[in-house]
Formats: C-alpha cells, sequence, structure tokens
RNA sequence: CGGGGCGUGGCUCAGCCUGGUAGAGCGCACGGUUCGGGACCGUGAGGUCGGAGGUUCGAAUCCUCUCGCCCCGACCA
C-alpha cells in the first residue's frame, strides 16, 4: 500500500472528546471516526485491524470445531417473546415495527436465533456435539455509551454457542472454549485474567469472564498473584486476621460521646474504641423517595412502589471497612435501593449518622414511625464479635461492650465488604491481593438448558426419552480487544500494535521524494518485501522526514525501515517500534531479516 | 434517568461576563527557501458562531425552548 493515496486522516492534537488512551489514539491514528455516540466507522486501517482479530477468533473457533454462520440482525418479537427476554430486557434493546406494525429488534446477541435454528433441525443425541458461532454486529441501546470503542451501541461480536446432550457434554465444551480463549487474547497481545463472575440474568450455572487490565476499565478486580485467585470485585472475599476481643462488660452500657460524628472520631476519644472494634451502622432503603438526591443503588424505583410501606435496612460493618453496595443489593435481593438520607434517618431514628446503631433500633423506629420496617444486616467479619462500640441511636452518645449475638437481633448475615489491596488472599496461604481495575473482553456462560427448555429445543436420548438441549454461550467483543490491545500497548507517541493485530507488518519510509536514487532503492525493496509475503505500507508521500517518522510512530506499525543517505553504501535502518531502537542492516539481508521478525509472533 | 461540562472554518481553542466589523494556531491551496523526529517566509481560500423562537436599532454574546457530544453516577443480555 502506497501511503501517498492511502487514506490515514491522523491528528496531530488530542480531539477534545477523548478521555481514555485508547480513544485518543484511534482518533488521531485515524483508525476510526465518530458517526454518533457510540457508534463509530472503522476508517481503512481499522478495518484492517479488525480483520486480523476476526481472523485469530476465525482460526481458534475452527481449532475446537466451531463452524461459522451469520444471522440476521434483525429480530422478529416472536422468538424474543418465547425466551421471556422481551420483557425481560428494558431499554437497552433496540426496538421497531415494520410496516405492518409487528414488532421487530435489532439484535443484541443471538442466543434465540441459535436455539430457532437447533430446535428446528436438531432431533437426535447422534447430531451433538454442535459448536456454531458468527462474526456479527450487535446492537445495544446503552444508557450510557463512553471511551470510544470501550462501550458501543453498535459493535462486532464473535458469539458462540454450544449444544450438548448432557451437563458433562456442556462442561467440556464450556473447556474448550476457555482454552480458545486464552489462546485468543493471548495472540492478541492482550494480559488477561479470569474471573468468576455471576451469570446474571443470562441464566445458567456457572459464568467466566475475561478482563485485560487498564485504568480506562470499568470493573474492579481483586486478584492473587500467588495462587492465581481473581473474582470481580462484587464477589471477591479476602481473609481476615483473628481478632480477639476482651471479655467485655456483662450489658452494654451507653457513655458520652460529645463532638463524636466519625468512627475516626471515636478512636481518637479518651475511652473511646479502634475501629476495628466500633460496629459502623448505615441505612438503606427500598422506599422511594422523591425529596431524596441519593443516588440509586439498584435499579429505577417504578411508580406502584410510590405508596409502598416505607422498608429499611440497618446495615452493619466493622468500623474500619467499607460497604459494597452490590453485595448489599445482592444479598436483599433488592430491586430498588438506595442510601437513606440524613433527614430520613433523623426522622426515623431519632438521631444523625455519626451516632447510628443497632441497639434498640427497631423499637426506637416502631415509636417514631409505626409503619416502619426494619431489617438488620451485619456483615459476615462482625460474626462472634464481642465489647464493641457503636452509636447510641442518641446524638452525642455511644454504647460499648456491645455482644453482637447478644445484644442485637441480626435477621441476616452477609458478605458485604468490599475488599481492598494488601489483604490476605482467601484462597491461599501468603498471597496477598491487588485489586485493580480492568475492562471486559470476554465472557463465557453455562446456559444449561434456559433456552432450550423456554423454546423447545429438545433431542431423544440413545433411551429414546426428548431432553432439553444443554447450552454453552461464548462472547468476544471484536472492539473491546482493539481497545485492550491499545490500553496495554502505547506509549506518548502513539499506538504500539501487536504484530498480530498491526494492519500492516512494516512500515517503508522514504526520507526525501526529491531524492530519485532513495525512492528507487525503496520501490524495490517495497516489492521484494512483498514478494516475501508481508503487508507493507510504503511512505511515499512528499512530506519531511519528522512527519513521516511521527506518523509512522503514532498509527503503530511496529517496524519500520528507512530509506535515506546510508543507501548509497548499501544500507538501511531497521527501526522497532516498541523498544524506540534502530540499527542499521544491509539491503541485501533487510528483507529475510524482517520476514523473520514479522513471523516471530508477538 | 440524576449531576456537571461543552457546541464558534477540517482540528485545537480565544471572543460571551460588560450586545456594535468573527479571531488565533495547526491543517488546506499557491509561490519561494528548506529537507532524518510534526520547518520557515509570503499570499490566499474557508465559518448561516448546533437549531428554533424571543428581547433589542443591533445578538456568537442576554432570555426561553430544543438537538447533539463528553465526563461522573444509575443502568449494563
Amino acid at each position: 500500500m502506497r501511503w501517498s493515496q492511502y487514506f490515514v486522516p491522523t491528528l496531530r492534537e488530542d480531539p477534545a472528546d477523548a478521555e481514555v488512551a485508547s480513544h485518543k489514539l484511534l482518533l488521531r491514528a485515524g483508525v476510526i471516526r465518530q458517526l454518533a455516540a457510540g457508534i463509530y466507522s472503522y476508517l481503512p486501517l481499522g478495518q484492517r485491524v479488525a480483520l486480523k482479530i476476526m481472523q485469530i477468533l476465525r482460526e481458534e473457533m475452527a481449532n475446537i470445531g466451531g463452524q461459522e454462520f451469520y444471522l440476521p440482525a434483525l429480530h422478529p418479537a416472536e422468538v424474543w417473546k418465547e425466551s421471556g427476554r422481551w420483557d425481560a430486557i428494558g431499554d437497552d434493546m433496540f426496538r421497531l415495527k415494520d410496516r405492518k406494525g409487528a414488532d421487530m429488534c435489532l439484535g443484541m446477541t443471538h442466543e434465540e436465533i441459535f436455539t430457532t435454528i437447533a430446535r428446528n433441525e436438531i432431533r437426535s443425541y447422534k447430531q451433538l456435539p454442535q459448536v456454531w458461532y458468527q462474526i456479527q454486529i450487535k446492537f445495544r441501546d446503552e444508557a450510557r455509551p463512553k471511551s470510544g470503542l470501550m462501550r458501543l451501541r453498535t459493535f462486532t461480536m464473535k458469539d458462540a454457542y454450544s449444544f450438548d446432550i448432557d451437563e458433562a457434554g456442556l462442561d467440556r465444551s464450556f473447556e474448550d472454549q476457555r482454552e480458545a480463549y486464552k489462546r485468543i487474547f493471548t495472540r492478541a497481545g492482550i494480559r488477561f485474567t479470569i474471573v468468576e463472575a455471576s451469570s446474571g440474568a443470562m441464566g445458567g450455572s456457572a459464568s467466566n469472564e475475561f478482563v485485560a487490565r487498564t485504568d480506562a476499565g470499568e470493573d474492579l478486580i481483586a486478584t492473587c498473584e500467588h495462587c492465581g485467585y481473581a473474582a470481580n470485585l462484587e464477589k471477591a472475599t479476602s481473609r481476615l486476621a483473628e481478632l480477639k476481643d476482651g471479655i467485655g462488660l456483662e450489658f452494654p452500657a451507653e457513655f458520652p460521646t460529645p463532638g463524636v460524628r466519625t468512627i475516626d472520631d471515636l478512636t481518637k476519644f479518651p475511652g473511646g474504641a479502634s475501629a476495628k472494634a466500633q460496629i459502623k451502622t448505615l441505612v438503606y432503603s427500598s422506599l422511594n423517595n422523591t425529596d431524596s438526591l441519593r443516588p440509586l443503588v439498584r435499579g429505577a424505583v417504578p411508580k406502584d412502589q410510590f405508596d409502598d410501606a416505607p422498608k429499611y435496612y440497618l446495615v452493619l460493618l466493622r468500623g474500619d471497612h467499607q460497604l459494597h453496595e452490590t453485595k448489599l443489593a445482592d444479598a436483599l435481593a433488592a430491586n430498588y435501593l438506595r442510601a437513606a438520607s440524613g433527614t430520613e434517618i433523623h426522622a426515623l431514628l431519632g438521631a444523625n449518622p455519626g451516632s447510628l446503631g443497632a441497639i434498640g433500633a427497631k423499637k426506637r423506629a416502631a415509636e417514631r414511625i409505626p409503619e416502619a420496617k426494619i431489617r438488620i444486616i451485619a456483615d459476615v467479619a462482625l460474626r462472634g464479635r464481642r465489647n464493641m462500640t457503636t452509636g447510641a441511636n442518641t446524638d452525642d452518645y455511644h454504647i460499648r461492650g456491645v455482644d453482637l449475638e447478644r445484644d442485637i437481633r441480626i435477621d441476616q448475615w452477609a458478605d458485604l465488604r468490599a475488599v481492598a489491596s494488601g489483604e490476605a488472599c482467601p484462597r491461599c496461604e501468603t498471597g496477598v491481593l491487588e485489586v485493580y481495575k480492568a475492562m471486559e473482553i470476554g465472557h463465557i456462560f453455562k446456559l444449561g438448558t434456559k433456552y432450550s427448555k423456554s423454546m423447545g429445543a429438545t433431542v431423544l436420548t440413545p433411551e429414546g426419552k426428548e431432553v432439553p438441549i444443554a447450552m454453552g454461550s461464548y462472547g468476544i467483543g471484536v472492539e473491546r480487544i482493539m481497545t485492550a490491545a491499545i490500553e496495554q500497548n502505547h506509549d506518548q507517541d502513539g499506538i504500539i500494535w501487536p504484530k498480530t493485530l498491526s494492519p500492516f507488518d512494516l512500515v517503508v519510509t522514504i526520507t526525501n521524494m526529491k531524492q530519485d536514487s532513495l525512492c528507487e532503492a525503496a520501490e524495490e525493496l517495497y516489492k521484494d518485501l512483498q514478494r516475501a509475503g508481508l503487508d507493507v505500507l510504503l511512505d511515499d508521500r512528499d512530506e519531511r522526514a519528522g512527519v513521516k517518522f511521527k506518523d509512522a510512530d503514532l498509527i503503530g506499525i511496529p517496524y519500520r525501515i528507512t530509506v535515506g543517505k546510508k543507501v548509497g553504501d548499501g544500507f538501511v535502518e531497521l527501526f522497532e517500534r516498541r523498544t524506540k531502537t534502530s540499527e542499521d542492516v544491509e539491503l541485501s539481508e533487510i528483507v529475510s531479516r524482517i520476514q523473520k521478525l514479522a513471523l516471530a509472533g508477538l
């Protein structure tokens, strides 16, 4: 490809709309352009990278017996109604009507469509297992598209589906995909982690999430270097050191604590307590309150909840621990949840945040708001603790000598605590957890029979019994791979494509187009490199050398051969993008040299 | 959906508070000098100031509405 005629609109400055590194670089390097929020066009460089990624996906799918399909993006509502997801999914689905007024939607995933094919065509266990996949556009009306290609409304996805006669078969298919995914991300030059994840609304029994570490990511992951434990912070736990509480008091005793409002205040107060010996009391509500500006932890409150009886949760944690709100919402199986406002709390308990406690709270609340219902949920780290200190539900008073089990009527114990870096690994003896940000790049699910049952995809077993097919579903976002690859492989000057994803194997830069000898040598080299099977970009633009170097760095081609003044002596310069080192190589050797490098894998 | 920010030549931005000729740098075109890490000089083209309505003699600037984009949160099969 000749750069002089190739469409690569590079930008000198960071576009105003871009925040994260990959987004800025994708725009600056002329890889993509935005059409609307969460909707981007691939320019020629982008399309080349996308094709490279898809090629890896195809090879690794073929490697585990995957058969490529291509399914429609436009779906009739019926199949989604059959599976129950037409109603289960909210505004994330693009919906439309055809000219006859029939409900249609743009596919956000393809379980229903593949299942439709399976149920019509697969009758016998003899036809199983099957591994089907496609690489296709998906539509999701994301509430908040963001960060360039990280969160899109239309994107390309490799989605695979497995069909097995039973759970054991599904386990094997799942394992195949898991291994294929490892190879795919490794080949794509992405450092990734596999984390246990909840299968959420997809249903099914198990799922693995593949994540790539990057500060631009949206997930928090806790991992243990030592044993490989890895979990989303929504699920992660850690091992806490045993604490020995003193015998304590026979009864909890109230004492004055003027001015004490925080856990920290009480640690410094004479006669106070260390944070570990305090009970932190938070108030959450599933009640809608239009006065409250507190953000919802989960869900939007539907109109029919407006007149619901007030329902509050007292959430108890160790003083030095932080609540993970998603864990709380999960533990309560709450559809709607938010932190209570100070006004609400005072109305309920007669004290301000800073002096709250669970002792006598139910009685107190019942006196003040008879219809209010209070549940007390405590973090498991408080189990068995004695001699603790907590608020007295009276401003400027606390209670000491609290024995959790003796003095508080706890309705529910649950893991509510957000783990932090530096805490001990829950799985192994010596490991220490590290918490970092990451982005999801792939997700594999064991669906089981959720879809085959609801949609009637059954086969006959050898015994002649009709059973639902055991299914799995496995997704990888093409744009996510592109994004993660850049997030993990770039520097001040631009992208550094992993060789496997790079739009070209190398760029040949002619330093001065006005010198015929350089042009002739470069043209010769260009042909030789192409004959050697390499994807070459020839920078034959009439630009100064500096501009060409900057652009080559920006678009991130792994190698550059500079054809300059040394060509008269039979030398060109071989420049490696990642290390920014260069060396002079004899013209006669450069082709075989670069061929070796380009084919050497990552 | 809640909170915040921003829409002015292709790009990055100034001008808006305090109404009165629409600006700069980069890019682009042409001429010249340069030519190995985003050159320099000169000349030039290019903008209904997101859109609609209003106030005013006069609106990029003030008011109302609206559309779009970005960020935080909610949400995320």
